[in-house]
RNA sequence: GCGGCUAUGGUGUAACGGUUAACACUACAGAUUGUGGUUCUGUCAAUUCGGGUUCGAUUCCCGGUAGCCGCCCCA
């Protein structure tokens, strides 16, 4: 290359491009999610990231959606919105055939999400989510299964219970204890949540200050004096209680916890690394009894969460927990000359034939000797020549990049042979 | 949207107001034509973009862009 280049190689500001190893380690992930949830009997359902602009206005605040989406209009004059979030999607699905579906539904997604934000530590306009949804019943046991899968996920990973923390709270107490506070218009109780969402980051004293003269909702929680408080604080204990008794012992209540969407209505949790180094919400989800209605119809309860990939790897990477996943080829099918490559070909295709067996056949005019030395740069473990000795003795060297050991054996029996190598080690 | 810091080959670093911008790794080629990793030799490859100061700018100044970090926001 000389000159300056014309186009640049880099991506897009604010999303990535994931290079075979990289990819392989998040879809490593991936797979280790789908499994837990697939063991649940959640079934995952896919959409296209385009969406109508109209199904994220119609839950108010315009700005978002002006300022913090890629929006646009087509050839056609309708207004097109990169999806932001699942869960509209999710509800406009459920709704578009509720006559149809076998409730309750339990059902998860993973792909891609936009926002158009200024990209920084954790926070890109490309990510990925995986969100988990229980759609048709109200709250009660769904809410235990949810938190109950939120915490299985994480534990699947080999996550143990000091490793992550799950902090709850209820969007209906914070309601009561706002009435009681006299947090009357529904303004005044949005604006005093926003400022909730950003205690952790506040001094009390410039807490004390943003919040004015009134009374602190949180001291009605803490009090539960009021009735409706009361009633909604026990019912989140008891939640809390039940969970700890099936096992999860990092379970908090923390009336502090808001979680950022309009639509939420009853249990509100995070999950929370608790490595000092990772102080994001990992997971965030919550009971939305109200959203699909929006669509028409009875209200359909729902509950669930979603997790982002970037925090995900972030925390298995601080806890090494990162699941091991091999998309390299498992042998190098080495050509002594480019003559030799359709018997070689035929050969690879009889051992692809059975079984998942990764392998390609050197299709360059380099020697033997570079092929061998391109196959453990691409870190083939195995490697074996094909040519028109081995098409007639029908034998084999297979050999061990790692170890570099040889073992002369009958071409039909390499798969099973490296098989049970990997089985050993 | 606002603020701070940063920007040198593909990667990681170095240096300088003044001739060929250095080193390591990588890549490529050869020593080595049916069996690699070591070693040796060689080659390719960079001062983010635009403007200003200056005899001269990669270096100093301004702006753009990008990256990182913080704020806002996080529906």
């Amino acid at each position: 290359m000389s000159g300056k280049p014309s186009l640049s190689t880099d991506s897009y500001k604010g999303v990535r491009d994931f290079y075979p190893s990289e990819w392989a380690r998040l879809s490593a992930a991936f797979s280790q999610v789908r499994d837990v949830l697939s063991s649940w009997g959640y079934e995952e359902y896919q959409a296209s990231p385009l969406e109508r602009s109209e199904l994220y206005e119609s839950k108010g605040n315009e700005e978002i959606i002006r300022d913090q989406t890629y929006s646009f209009e087509d050839r056609g004059g309708r207004r097109v919105t990169l999806r932001p979030e699942m869960t509209p999607t999710l509800a406009r699905m459920v709704a578009g055939k509720r006559r149809e579906l076998a409730f309750p539904l339990r059902w998860f997604s993973i792909g891609n999400r936009f926002r158009y934000e200024r990209p920084q530590k954790g926070r890109l306009r490309e990510f990925f989510q995986t969100d988990v949804d229980l759609v048709g019943l109200p709250e009660g046991e769904a809410d235990l299964e949810i938190v109950q899968l939120a915490y299985s996920v994480f534990r699947s990973f080999g996550a143990t219970d000091k490793d992550f923390i799950i902090r709850v709270n209820s969007r209906a107490l914070l309601s009561a204890a706002c009435r009681a506070t006299g947090y009357t218009d529904e303004e005044g109780v949005r604006e005093y949540w926003q400022l909730l969402d950003r205690k952790a980051k506040m001094s009390p004293e410039e807490f004390a200050l943003a919040r004015g003269s009134r009374r602190d909702p949180l001291t009605a929680v803490e009090e539960a004096t009021d009735p409706e408080v009361k009633v909604e604080k026990d019912k989140l204990l008891k939640i809390i209680e039940t969970l700890k008794l099936r096992g999860i012992s990092n379970i908090v209540f923390e009336p502090e916890i808001v979680r950022g969407f309009d639509y939420y209505t009853g249990i509100v949790f995070e999950i929370q690394d608790t490595s000092p180094e990772n102080p994001r919400a990992l997971l965030g989800g919550g009971r939305y009894d109200g959203l699909v209605s929006m669509f028409g119809g009875d209200p359909l309860p729902a509950i669930g969460f979603a997790f982002g990939d970037v925090g995900l790897m972030d925390f298995l990477t601080t806890h090494k927990l990162l699941p091991e996943n091999e998309n390299t080829p498992h042998l190098f099918i080495g050509t002594p000359t480019p003559a030799d490559i359709p018997a070689a070909q035929a050969y690879a295709a009889t051992l692809r034939e059975k079984t998942q067996f990764r392998t390609f056949v050197n299709l360059t005019e380099k020697s033997l000797g570079d092929q061998i030395k391109d196959a453990v740069k691409r870190k083939i473990p195995y490697f074996l020549a094909y040519g028109s000795e081995e098409a007639a003795t029908k034998a084999v060297r297979l050999k061990e990049l790692l170890t570099g050991t040889e073992t002369g054996i009958s071409q039909d029996i390499v798969m099973q042979h490296i098989y049970t190598k990997e089985q050993e080690s």
